[in-house]
DNA sequence: CGCTGGGCTTGCAACGTTGCAAGTGATGCT
DNA sequence: AGCATCACTTGCAACGTTGCAAGCCCAGCG
């Protein structure tokens, strides 16, 4: 069906070469044949098949982005960045979903044959380690995007998850709460955004003097709102239960809130909470959210144009990036 | 850096055509020769070029789904079914965001040299109507999602919005709600979702014997949190406020309730609320939103489904399908 | 011992494109 | 008139893969 150069060229009299010129704009052509040539295009309703120039210039115009949920409203806003971002280098994305799982993160970034297909790889681990990073069989290169993995070695960026809890935490003492609690640690050694984060927010209660309580600070498996409410109840049912929650995102969060509010108390009269990520429906929650934001299009910019930089045959050593962020006070934290 | 059929050829000494029948598994290969070739093929890491593949069988093994944004909740999680629906097929998915802009719209969809690039597309059309898509030049196929735009001649995954918005409304006729309003009306043409709603809203009050208020129906330009708090704020200043409201999606629903709640009412207490789509942030609001929950996995299911038979050539009269739904009864309209 | 057949392997060509270098014809200069 | 120059055009080859049909070699049979 598809019309192709040679079809082109018979229709117009001239050699397919000459076509290739006209279609891709190259100033060596009369302006006779280059018209008498583009009619013959419009006749056939010609276009470029992708798959062969890709073929023929040895690359695909084809970058992954590789990440663990795509409905989960940090990444799908990122993902929104990170298109626009590469649409606007003529590159296409494809996003591949790993739903935190090992297996798939590995066969999708370390040689699986999909990788053959892409010019490069924007990846989001997370159950991937160092370990597994570093032995990578694959050529095609790529930039890691969230906490550090891999010390040195590839390109990276990365928010100081550290210094944001902490900000987010010194919030919390300056509202003079006294016993703030933290939501989404995690032991596991490949997960480090939970335990950055909890570095951060015990730094914090360390500086001002505060007592330090084991009992507050609540892992997570995950990062959903379900996980939220679930450790909300558990810091509910202590003896002594806390003033405030530092959430590791806002997911955790607006779980966090419903169960607060579902237990008659006040958000932030009996207890005030912050999230991390600024979400678009923490500004929509009542209370709206006080959070962390990172910036998400500095981090797409930074990933796109890092990786674009390699495709162009950027040898120098590997980069790591630190995007920007700030604390957005809202009604959460607000009386 | 990525080794061919005719190095790794080379290595094991026989021609590249016997290493692409033991890539590919064909039968006809001695076992010595194969084992012989498979430890070729693993010591230069050999992995299939999959563009030089396409090239070759005219296919590209992509699918494009093309939609308004990605960021918004309904689609995002449609987005990771279709993915995942595809994927099971062999088929890899580009997201092409088009933010309601009918150009881009029409560039993606009708001719744009992307096109080329892809086998087929998925296409949920927001601002592009049935005359533009009539004529369109590309051959790719293309299955629509959502409402019926065209009247018959494409492949259509929809669901019966008029029954679904009827259900809805008589949800909130049950409760003895009597001024019933809805929120996400649209006089626009090409957008036909709010107008088969506001059908279906009407169609349910009517037969009821409802009184028809038309200051009850308020048109929303998009479907975002935004428009249904704003909407919502025109609704409690009239003389005679609503006592129960549909919002044609959660995220309308999620914004009303914010305004509500700001205004020191009650949900449902004062006003009852149901939404359309049964997006994860409504079953975690508070309190969590009564909906309809169209089933996306089928609609994935059923739009990728269709579009893979018209790629094997299924040259059968275009179908339109309805996918499920149902109606989530939540706390937002139980006392 | 020669011929047939089957198991296995191979070379050629093509998918549609573009870099390269060579080719064409007309123009201008001596 | 002859030759260099220029503007424009072309054919060839190659990117890496696979369908096709032909080829090779050995076993088995007459």
């Amino acid at each position: 069906m598809a019309a192709t150069l040679r079809e082109v060229a018979e229709r117009a009299g001239v050699s397919a070469r000459t076509v290739s010129n006209v279609v891709n704009d190259f100033p060596q052509v009369a302006p006779a044949t280059r018209a008498r040539v583009q009619q013959a295009l419009d006749e056939l309703g010609y276009q470029p098949n992708a798959v062969a120039r890709n073929l023929r210039n040895g690359r695909s115009g084809l970058i992954a982005l590789v990440l663990p949920e795509l409905d989960v409203p940090y990444f799908a806003e990122l993902t929104r960045a990170v298109i626009e971002q590469a649409a606007a280098a003529g590159y296409t994305v494809v996003v591949d979903q790993t739903d935190g799982d090992p297996v798939r993160e590995r066969e999708l970034v370390m040689r699986g044959n999909r990788a053959a297909m892409f010019d490069g790889l924007i990846f989001n681990p997370l159950a991937l380690g160092s370990a597994d990073l570093r032995n990578r069989s694959s050529s095609t290169p790529v930039v890691l995007l969230g906490e550090r993995v891999v010390q040195g070695g590839l390109d990276h960026i990365m928010i100081d998850n550290v210094g944001a809890a902490e900000l987010a935490t010194r919030h919390l003492i300056d509202l003079d709460r006294q016993r703030i609690a933290a939501i989404g640690d995690q032991s596991d050694e490949s997960r480090q955004t939970g335990r950055l984060r909890t570095e951060g927010y015990q730094s914090a209660l360390r500086s001002a003097g505060h007592e330090m309580r084991p009992d507050l600070i609540r892992p997570t498996e995950f990062f959903h709102r379900a996980d939220g409410a679930a450790a909300m109840s558990d810091l509910l049912a202590l003896p002594d239960p806390p003033d405030a929650v530092f959430c590791y995102n806002d997911l955790l969060a607006l779980g966090a809130l419903r169960t607060i509010l579902s237990h008659g108390l006040r958000v932030p009269d009996d207890i005030a909470l912050v999230g991390f990520d600024d979400i678009e429906d923490g500004r929509y929650s009542t209370p709206s959210l006080t959070t962390i934001r990172p910036d998400k299009t500095q981090i797409a910019k930074h990933a796109v144009q890092l990786l674009l930089n390699r495709l162009d045959g950027d040898k120098s050593a590997p980069a790591e990036l630190s995007a920007d962020y700030d604390l957005v006070i809202r009604e959460s934290t607000t009386l």
